[in-house]
DNA sequence: CCTTGTCCCGACCGATCGTTCGGTTACTCT
DNA sequence: AGAGTAACCGAACGATCGGTCGGGACAAGG
């Protein structure tokens, strides 16, 4: 039995909230103040259900970061040839930003100002070696052309999937992303030019 | 004959340090404490340069907005086959992002919490629809796969450029950006995977 | 009824925000 | 030398920052 239906904050339910104001007006642009007026209760109210504006922060950031490495655990990431395990993961990682938008988004954008931030980026760049080496391999194994450097390509390969928190909004009809997925992999793996 | 050696700030010089911080810290992260430290100069002597922090901001936005629109004037973005002319922007879009980093990693950031964020968004969103027009004509002219959707293409391929501000730095020994730009070509247009 | 704990509030804290002001230094021009 | 001005400074402004405090409203359990 899970809780009955409460009309009251949930350390989670105030999350949503602020991240998603986070997101709107950056999270250095964003006070206490604000987050009262989005949340609906007054600024010390916030304090009895988390312990301050950066554990809000930390909360989102470990969602997100959750989130992306829970990919390289999946059978698809561990085994097979280097190539279809990268599009498998790239595949799933545009699930995920679009799954977990609001999160992944504030993850992306902080810039190391606190403790907090600097974490999340360590964290964030340990994933980003993760894929660098499947790509690498994916070239070592001949699947891939050798004449863009690997470590170039990633960061290509990063910059269009994450660009998806610059443009994606959730749809009323269900789009999951996966449209979206097959677009990435189809310019990312095969170009946009016609080859004939 | 240019103005001779001084060691006084003038609005430009005091820019490129206050771009910097910017870009360290965040626009909002950053305070005209921290800019007076990093210029070495009272915080009250900024004022004797600029109007205020968001004349900072404006300018660099600016300059940053300048650079990219000029692309479009230039014959090879105004003359030729479609596709010819969308390779011809996106390498000068490296060009400019390299050569012009701080300014438009700058641009690339604001969240619109002010006027002058809310021009600059809309300026660049001017300058995306262009080239997105541009990839339209591509396809239309047979030239590009048309199995992607024009707009979700054009939001990919500017996610690969402009990521270029997340990582790109410039380098001792004179990388101009040239075999970036050729990089993101191959990317885009000819993808990542061997065809045979 | 009274206690207990959850949820919330207005008032307030010291610190810091962007900005202003009056005044001083130092260079330029005559 | 004296006047004018560009460049700069310390001190302070009102506003807002993130966070604290004591207490009120209210439902549950006895």
């Amino acid at each position: 039995m899970t809780t009955a239906k409460r009309d009251t904050y949930t350390p989670e339910s105030l999350l949503a909230v602020a991240v998603q104001v986070f997101n709107e007006r950056g999270y250095d642009g964003t006070s206490m103040e604000h987050l009262s007026k989005a949340a609906g209760i007054s600024k010390s109210s916030i304090y009895h259900h988390v312990a301050g504006k950066e554990e809000l922060l930390r909360r989102a950031v470990s969602r997100a970061l959750d989130g992306l490495f829970a990919i390289l655990d999946e059978e698809q990431a561990r085994e097979g040839r280097a190539v279809d395990r990268l599009e498998h993961v790239t595949r799933r990682m545009v699930g995920v930003l679009t799954s977990e938008l609001p999160y992944v988004t504030l993850l992306l954008r902080v810039r190391g100002n606190t403790e907090t931030e600097r974490w999340a980026m360590d964290r964030r760049r340990d994933f980003d070696h993760r894929v660098a080496d499947l790509l690498k391999a994916a070239i070592a194994e001949g699947d891939l052309r050798e004449d863009v450097e690997a470590r170039l390509a990633t960061r290509l390969l990063f910059g269009m999937i994450n660009s998806l928190v610059e443009w994606f909004r959730p749809d009323a009809r269900g789009a999951d992303g996966a449209e979206i997925a097959d677009a990435v992999v189809q310019l990312a793996f095969r170009g946009l030019r016609i080859e004939d």
